[in-house]
DNA sequence: TCTGAAATCTAAAACGTTATAGATTTTTCT
DNA sequence: AGAAAAATCTATAACGTTTTAGATTTCAGA
């Protein structure tokens, strides 16, 4: 194909540094925002002018500069991701920010990353991405009840989405693990293997996941006849070896209790060293009932029994959500719950 | 105080939206150049008019536009992290984040992350943000001896550190662990325990890192005269369940062998596993030296030895070690090595 | 063939910043 | 005091994009 060059610019098609909108413009001969708006496929654009910008924009490699975009609309074209400070759950909190990082990648939008401090103030990196626009829309993690981060955001209207649920989740997109449900099915699956006597190893009770937990084991002990405490004076986020000291004391002082239901598998691990402490033979006279976001507990303790959490699942949605939110800000908050299945129990 | 404006424009001092450097133009009556020469610290400002223009900024809370800035500038004040796919060793990437998200919490730059995976091209990631100018700077990790992302980065001139050394080490910043020093710390501790019959679980061969493993444990086992193997066919990084197969095969094979090295402590979990598979006694009649991230190695496996790497530390190193490129980037690239210590030995 | 509307394009302006060159004032020196 | 030099500030332009209003062309209808 012999390029004979006729109408378009001749002066022009410096192809020097990088392609903009007037690279195009000079090459097709057609001016600025008539290039800007073919590619946006405007409706006063005829569709004979749109194929051939298309043509040339895709020839040369035409990449919309961030910047340029970003001062004329505001658009960032940012995601932030804002990471609360968690003690031992890192490999949950990697998932979670690659899994969002890969699903965002099919948009134009890219993840930053803000983590803040267990002494830090949980508004101040909030503030700051909405005051200055720092991003388009955030994710949260590890909610409370009544978080003021997200009581903020629904203020200031500004799109976000949360992992984990909230007082106003009706409100809001959030994805979460349905802790409920896994309460109810770590009951009964204890139930089955004889273990009626439980213990609940519960998260810390400002997250509202931990009331989820609680309310599902409280409700399916009543049900089925076994008896279920609530671990007093220790969470899961604690540090390992108070867990493992408050599980031993525990099951010291209460011979009879044959099984405990934790949300975490690091805190499992605790607890199975803890139980071990106190004389348990964990899957013998003990069992153990876990979550779990990659395998290494289920390999390291097969006797401890594990249900599978997908994180990945869950960065998914978040970001599937934040984008849509941003594509179409009057829909509903895409919300989802990921419910515990007899599939993914001692999954391999 | 009062208020008595005098000089300062009369007509604007409209405290609408976000103050830019236009509202600080109005409120002092100065110029726009002049007012973003003052907070620059020109010298053809005088300290006056710089006070006060600093003392407005102050007061009405200037942030600069980012934007602006990326638009007139090029810089676009991000630090963009790479993250080559990693099996099972999420703990170590979600500290690695979050550390070099805290340090540059201190200077103008964020972090944005960006994942690939194992089938992606891994050329593809790093030559898009040097292409189309998405970061200043990137921080690769898991680098390979001969790496192209490294050749190539090096080639476009683009800042850049490395979380492991590779071949052009000298001619870029990096933050390494020594494992030449572990292999060696690793050998003559399990010698002082009497293991001298010793296998290594090396990390995937084309990581630089494998090779300084192999090396250290080599020249320590040669030294004091232990006998060393390095694992054929399986490496730290492969699943958890071919390593626990590949390490009981080889512990059947070689009833002598009473030591074993493993750089990854989810591998030393699995490693565990095949040495009890293999009729092992660990802490008895076999010995596991590991390096770890976290403390759960440790915590659930006290009879493994272990010996902490501080990730924290990497992070930190290596965000330090980007901005000061960009603030001074003719200066000899800032390079890091921890070695592990006595000290380090079975952490708390 | 002419009028008015529709279709299609362009010119100008703006987002916030900084570099450059030039203008103005102040200081210094003779 | 007057001229040159130094100090200090301002005007202009540009980075790349999109929105708005306006210009031009095309076409249907009379």
């Amino acid at each position: 194909m012999t390029e004979t060059p006729q109408k378009p610019d001749q002066k022009a098609a410096r192809v020097i540094g990088k392609p903009t909108l007037k690279t195009i413009s000079k090459l097709s001969g057609l001016a600025i925002p008539t290039v800007s708006r073919a590619l946006s496929d405007a409706p006063d654009i005829s569709e004979k002018t749109k194929e051939k910008i298309r043509e040339i924009a895709a020839e040369i490699g035409y990449v919309p500069n961030r910047a340029g975009v970003r001062l004329r609309t505001g658009k960032t074209l940012v995601i932030s991701l804002i990471l609360a400070p968690d003690s031992e759950l890192m490999p949950h909190t990697a998932q979670l920010i690659t899994s969002i990082a890969q699903t965002l990648r099919e948009t134009p939008y890219h993840l930053n990353v803000t983590p803040y401090l267990p002494d830090d103030d949980p508004m101040k990196p909030i503030r700051q991405i909405v005051e200055n626009r720092l991003a388009d829309a955030v994710i949260l993690n590890r909610t409370q009840a009544d978080d003021p981060r997200v009581a903020y955001l629904l203020d200031k209207k500004f799109p976000f989405a949360t992992h984990g649920r909230t007082n106003m989740s009706e409100r809001h997109a959030y994805f979460d693990y349905d802790n409920t449900a896994f309460g109810d099915f770590a009951v009964r699956h204890l139930a089955e293997k004889g273990r009626k006597s439980i213990v609940l190893l519960a998260p810390m009770r400002n997250q509202v996941y931990a009331t989820h937990m609680i309310q599902g084991t409280l409700d399916a002990a009543t049900d089925i006849g076994s008896t279920l405490t609530v671990l007093d004076g220790v969470n899961s986020d604690e540090k390992i070896e108070d867990i493992r000291k408050a599980i031993a004391l525990h099951l010291r002082l209460n011979p009879e209790c044959d099984g405990l239901i934790c949300g975490s598998g690091v805190a499992a691990m605790a607890a199975a060293v803890g139980a071990a402490d106190a004389g348990r033979n964990i899957g013998v006279d003990f069992d153990i009932f876990s979550k779990e976001a990659t395998s290494i507990l289920r390999f390291c303790h097969p006797n401890i029994l594990t249900i599978r959490e997908d994180v990945s699942e869950a960065g998914k949605f978040l970001a599937n959500a934040v984008v849509s939110a941003l594509s179409d800000p009057d829909a509903a908050p895409k919300q989802g719950l990921q419910v515990p299945s007899e599939a993914d129990l001692n999954f391999a």
